[in-house]
DNA sequence: CTGAAAGCGCTAACAA
DNA sequence: TTGTTAGCGCTTTCAG
């Protein structure tokens, strides 16, 4: 049965559109009896508010935009599912871009959600520069989430990687080890240069030299963590570590199959702390431990933060906010105590 | 800066907004130097079609939506990909309702999205009645993946699931074994029924008389599958297997946790066959041979049905298909030979 | 409390 | 080739 619209339903009932919509929306000013007319004959009529209309006539979508890079990260997964709880009780829904870590794509989704006219935007950017945002972001509320461009005055909800990375390395202090090596993800990311940060920060609280060999630079990929845990290993003589930290997940995977290949045991010859390591099955041996982001709290805050901006009128007097939450370290049996 | 409609460019422009229309749609009838005029503006002005009035005007928001049971599901977030691959060119958004296999929110998202005018929906629903689907199927293209509801005449894409059966059971019959335990989800649902088949089918046609003790019946849980697994080595003397089928990769998860806490080795002990078991990390050990599905193609053909759907007039005369793809399977150290 | 009418931004039939 | 106009379905101001 084809739905009808308000201008049916008033037709039917002999009254005028203005009335039916007040009723539909639950608006004062209606009589009780004509507002019960109304209701009933909406069922009776199969009516199925237009959104397109509404929208158009209210200028405003009620949709929120997620930019991210790979939807099928685990990771992302939560946060949107943490967002959408927030959110679509307010009658918000969430439309996905999976740019598949194309800069190119960003661009070409950017533009076209800005034709959908969506109302807000989550932005997990691989564009550290950011600039094919700025020219959104007067118009537009964008939360960036993830990774964080260097850019002024804008609104962010990520972990604070600093202490990320201290709560790894005083742990492995605590279990005797001093010599930490640590595979880092690219400082020009803020994600990357955060993290290295914590670790010297901790190193430097236990007034523990740097030995810059123990530090490897790659890019997140799992081969970069393979990459660069072979040349921890290869240097091992002059730069002894008993223990390695490892700032992401692909990278956790790529450190420890190289140390495999190089025969080392984990942990009995080489401690190891990794980074959003998730195990659901519990069937990795040893089991990892490892930093841990709360993405579900990550989505919640996001989505928060989105309610508030929505709400605000003067855009003109945000002031930008930078959320850091607290990570979580979950201890398994990848660390030996010394 | 403010972007501007098409009435403010005919303004400054000293033409018909159906003019400028027709420039910016490509359309003919509009002398060459007209449109260079035109396109020059919309930089100047900074124009942005507005796809709200366009998708009001024209009946149609460009929009498919997805409902699925769980985002964080690496399966759905390839099929994801895999369609948009397919739609975004042709200029289609999508959108992505998470129930949390919920039926209550299926219900929820279905009224939502029909309000938001989508136009064509792809479902992996938990509601295998189908019911709260029926109404809008007339009106709507709806594909169906994963599970498919008991409803005649409905478009979906999936593998084929009797086959997926019918591989396991011949690769362990291959590699030496003859009795085949199998854990199998829920066989009211279609993916439960039809694997139950295959398995059935492969014993038959090797003439292996069937043990109904061997058949355990799980609800696709990891906890499912420990309490199955944990059922069938409780009876392993009077119903001895030498290996079991697993035909979900939440209840393989928990049946390898069973084997591990009964004392049981895989695959010196029992061997295993899993389903849909990704091991990114490979670091799993032992690696888990398993059925696999080709979930990005299941996608595009998703996505290519979509745009035919989308394309066709009359859909009266829309003849239903049931695309059925092969599932593969991979080989990994938990099968033994005997 | 209800109705008439304008208008959100766009497309397309029709007229010029 | 261009312009005029109606209208997609809705909300909201203003009058009654």
């Amino acid at each position: 049965m084809k739905s009808s619209t308000l201008k049916d339903i008033a037709q039917k009932l002999n009254m005028s559109v203005a009335t039916v919509s007040r009723a539909v929306n639950n608006k004062e000013y209606v009589k009780e009896e004509t507002r019960k007319r109304v209701l009933e004959a909406l069922e009776e009529y199969n009516y199925v508010p237009n959104e397109v209309a509404r929208s158009l006539k209210l200028q405003s979508t009620k949709t929120i935009a997620v930019i991210l890079p790979d939807i099928c990260e685990a990771f992302f997964g939560e946060i949107i599912k943490g967002i959408d709880q927030i959110v679509s009780p307010k009658g918000y829904t969430i439309i996905v871009a999976d740019t598949n870590e194309k800069k190119e794509n960003e661009e070409k989704y950017l533009s076209l959600l800005q034709q959908k006219r969506i109302d807000a935007l989550v932005f997990a950017t691989v564009d550290l520069s950011g600039c094919n945002v700025k020219k959104y972001l007067p118009s537009l509320p964008v939360i960036f989430i993830d990774n964080i461009p260097e850019l002024q005055g804008i609104d962010s909800v990520t972990i604070d990687n600093v202490q990320a990375s201290s709560m790894a390395v005083d742990y492995l202090f605590e279990q005797g080890h001093e010599r930490i090596a640590t595979i880092i993800g690219s400082v020009k990311e803020t994600t990357g240069f955060a993290r290295r940060e914590g670790y010297l920060n901790a190193l430097n609280r236990r007034a523990v030299p740097v030995d810059e060999h123990l530090i490897q630079y790659g890019n997140y990929k799992e081969n970069d963590g393979f990459r660069c845990m072979e040349k921890l290993i290869q240097n091992i003589e002059e730069h002894p570590f008993t223990s390695v930290y490892v700032t992401s997940e692909k990278m956790t995977f790529g450190a420890i199959k190289a140390l495999r290949e190089y025969g080392l045991r984990i942990p009995e010859d080489i401690s190891l702390v990794g980074f959003d390591v998730q195990d659901k099955a519990q069937l990795i041996s040893p089991s990892i431990t490892t930093i841990r982001q709360p993405e579900n709290l990550i989505g919640s805050r996001v989505g928060e933060l989105l309610l508030k901006r929505l709400e605000e009128k003067e855009e003109e007097k945000r002031v930008p906010q930078q959320i850091l939450l607290r990570p979580s370290i979950v201890v398994g049996q990848s660390v030996k105590k010394i």
